[in-house]
RNA sequence: GCCGAGGUAGCUCAACGGUAGAGCAGCUGAUUCGUAAUCAGCAGGUUGUGGGUUCAAAUCCCAUCCUCGGCUCCA
């Protein structure tokens, strides 16, 4: 510790309270002095809500929290230097890696290395060897700040040496006027980093190397692919346990297992990668969710719509779909001297059915709902389950409103989208409010009324939401909400989207109060996205055991033996008159192994009937959690009738 | 599309240059049982596909299709 200037300076604490230090006092010295407990836990520390290193010098009058283990940022600064760790043992195996950039990301963090030769799974044990080998010494990880001048020099360094994805980095950050270039080292590791770091490497102890994977250099395809190890560090054992049990229970619920496991659906070599083959059991259910949203959609004031799977190019060079969107679009089919495409999108059907005949203020809004199929191309890399498929049927629906009825429609959208995900039990959602992009069609004025639309319909409705600036189509301002899946890999599901281009394009009209021809309004809109993504993730999100009213077989019915077989018939039978899907089981088989395949098989309810049943009219049911009641047949039926009715989640 | 890993019986996996095997599921028979696997027998595979190397290929090589982990994109 230098001498430090006498001026005394401010520092403001989290709890308002002020504590008058020497100016130069650094983080870590601060912590020291409001306690020493706090200096023994901290890791880093957040100077007006910017995350800095422990050995930071305060020399001004600021606002300072000290960040420990606790504090969920904490663990940014062990990633990040858990990061380095991983880029100093792999130089330190390879010296010819070359190392390009390790950030934290949400569970952990990755470093992307170019190197000619593979990591493999063994390489990345030896790698977590060496990396302990560091971690148990201790090495201090120490910041200096270069000047730029100085750092010109360094890029040149960095390029003697081959590390030309630094050089890149360093010439992008020289490049900004003003910008701070700062540089990491532990051992005789040195990093180009804007940090924050944790003091020493020796904090990280509860690490995982996950696995590799091959990313572009920036993301881009037209760049080198590099190689990305991902890995996961916490402060304490339990914590990392527990993230690797995370792991492993997500891969139980992984809607492909279990897909599989329950005769769901499935994938076929000779049909076609992303082509989704819907077994019985999975259609069953499929069938269900479907009755449900066109009742729902009926009782919400929508009308619904078939439309075929072609039409002739002619409608997509109109729609503009050949333009913006052919790469997406499979290759066109010759009908008598006629190209026809398949769709990949329903819109400009509804459209024709608009403009069929003319259309008056009153009719509107109308609103036009579609099971609709859709095919688009997808790179074969991005195939993923159900979640990604290059056939699927969007719960689509087109709303033609006056620019009048916007607000209202996009409020009613959103309530109604909020009904079909809660029903299924989804609670959490990310809601992201794309904005209007550099590129766009239409007036700024209705853009803005638009989007601001979509954003008070949101906040009335009690969401919170990303807005994603400029992230709109060209064609208007939308919302999407995601569902996270097991994996904590959000998917997008619901969209709503305002389009000022098709009614436009198709030159849409209705005719006025006024008498005179005016433009609708169109907005696109799916709830749950697709059939196929959002069963997939139904069947995560339950991890198999559907509610009752979804479940293939909602009750197996087991005779303990053959003479009983006639009364529990009799409760089977009762069972299906009520609606119910029943599955009789005859006593070939002994009890035990029926329950046990039952249990398998996720089906909620068992009825057992044995000779005491059989004579005092009961039924002794097992629940999905191994406990039994004995009840009366005419309770049992009400009961499971009434879980349908209700549509009651798994408790 | 790109980088990497992988495709063996319906499912989960073994065999890794020398005749392809197990458990579960299936079928047949016996067992009639009180809440997670009764017993026995039988059957089941041109090892994703096509080529090549070899006396001999599931195994080694090449191509191709598909799956998986990512990059990028989207419902």
């Amino acid at each position: 510790m230098s001498a430090v200037q006498s001026a005394p300076i401010a520092i403001t604490l989290p709890d308002g309270s002020v504590r008058e230090v020497a100016a130069g006092t650094r983080c870590i010295d601060l912590a020291e002095q409001i306690s020493h407990q706090l200096a023994k836990k901290a890791v880093g520390a957040r100077i007006e809500g910017k995350l800095a290193d422990l050995r930071t010098p305060l020399e001004r009058s600021v606002r300072v929290e000290i960040v420990t283990a606790d504090d969920p940022d904490g663990l940014t600064f062990l990633r990040h230097s858990a990061a380095h760790l991983l880029a100093e043992a792999v130089t330190e195996l390879w010296p010819e890696t070359k190392v390009a950039i390790g950030p934290v990301i949400a569970d952990g963090f990755y470093y992307d290395f170019d190197r000619p030769e593979p990591f493999s799974s063994e390489d990345l044990e030896q790698i977590e060897k060496v990396m302990r080998k560091h971690a148990g010494a201790a090495e201090p990880i120490e910041r200096t700040e270069v000047p730029h001048d100085a750092a010109m020099a360094k890029v040149t360094g960095f390029l003697g040496q081959g590390e030309i994805y630094k050089a890149e980095i360093l010439e992008g950050i020289l490049a900004e006027p003003g910008s701070v270039v700062s540089f990491y080292r532990q051992g005789t590791f040195t990093d180009l980093c804007e940090g924050p770091h944790v003091a020493h490497t020796g904090l990280i102890r509860h690490f995982k190397l996950l696995s590799v994977a091959g990313a572009y250099w920036r993301g881009d395809e037209k760049n080198k692919m590099l190689q990305r190890i991902y890995g996961t560090a916490y402060f304490k054992e339990d914590d990392l346990k527990a993230h690797l049990h995370r792991i492993e229970e997500a891969a139980r619920r992984d809607h492909r297992k279990l897909g599989k496991e329950l005769d769901l659906f499935g994938q076929y070599d000779d049909i076609g990668p992303g082509l989704i083959l819907w077994h019985p059991k999975g259609a069953l259910i499929r069938n269900e969710i479907e009755t449900f949203w066109r009742k729902a959609h009926y009782e919400g004031g929508y009308d619904l719509v078939y439309t075929p799977h072609i039409a002739k190019t002619t409608l997509w060079n109109k729609s503009g779909h050949t333009g913006f969107y052919r790469e997406n679009m499979f290759s066109g089919m010759d009908v008598d001297g006629q190209e026809y495409l398949v769709k990949p999108m329903n819109c400009p059907y509804h459209i024709q059915i608009f403009n069929n005949r003319t259309r008056s203020y009153r009719e509107l809004p109308l609103r036009w709902a579609e099971l609709g199929t859709v095919y688009r191309y997808e790179r074969s890399g991005v195939l993923h389950g159900l979640l990604r498929v290059r056939g699927f049927t969007q719960d689509d629906a087109h709303l033609f409103v006056r620019p009048d009825q916007l607000e209202s429609e996009l409020d009613r959208v959103i309530d109604f989208v909020l009904y079909i995900l809660r029903t299924f039990g989804f609670a959490k959602f990310e809601a992201y409010l794309a904005t209007r992009p550099e590129k766009f069609v239409g007036e700024p004025a209705m853009w803005e009324r638009a989007t601001k639309a979509l954003a008070d319909a949101l906040v009335k409705n009690g969401l919170d939401y990303e807005v994603d600036e400029g992230g709109g189509a060209f064609y208007g301002p939308k919302i999407d909400l995601k569902l996270k899946d097991t994996l904590g890999r959000s998917w997008q599901c619901s969209t709503i989207q305002v389009d000022f281009n098709n009614p436009e394009r198709f030159d849409m009209k209705f005719t006025g109060s006024d008498g005179k021809e005016h433009r609708p309004v169109m907005i696109h809109r799916a709830l749950m996205g697709s059939m196929e993504r959002f069963f997939g993730c139904l069947v995560e999100q339950y991890a198999g055991h559907f509610p009752l009213w979804l479940a293939p077989v909602q009750c197996s019915v087991f005779p303990i033996s053959e003479d009983v077989d006639e009364a529990a018939l009799q409760v089977a039978d009762r069972l299906r008159k009520a609606g119910l899907r029943i599955d009789y089981r005859d006593a070939s088989d002994h009890l035990n192994a029926r329950i046990k395949e039952a249990q398998l098989a996720k089906v909620p309810y068992m009825a057992v009937i044995g000779k005491r049943e059989a004579e005092a009219g009961t039924v002794a049911l097992r629940l999905a959690s191994g406990k039994q009641e004995v009840m009366a047949i005419a309770d049992l039926v009400g009961r499971l009738t009434r879980e349908v009715q209700d549509k009651s989640l798994p408790s």
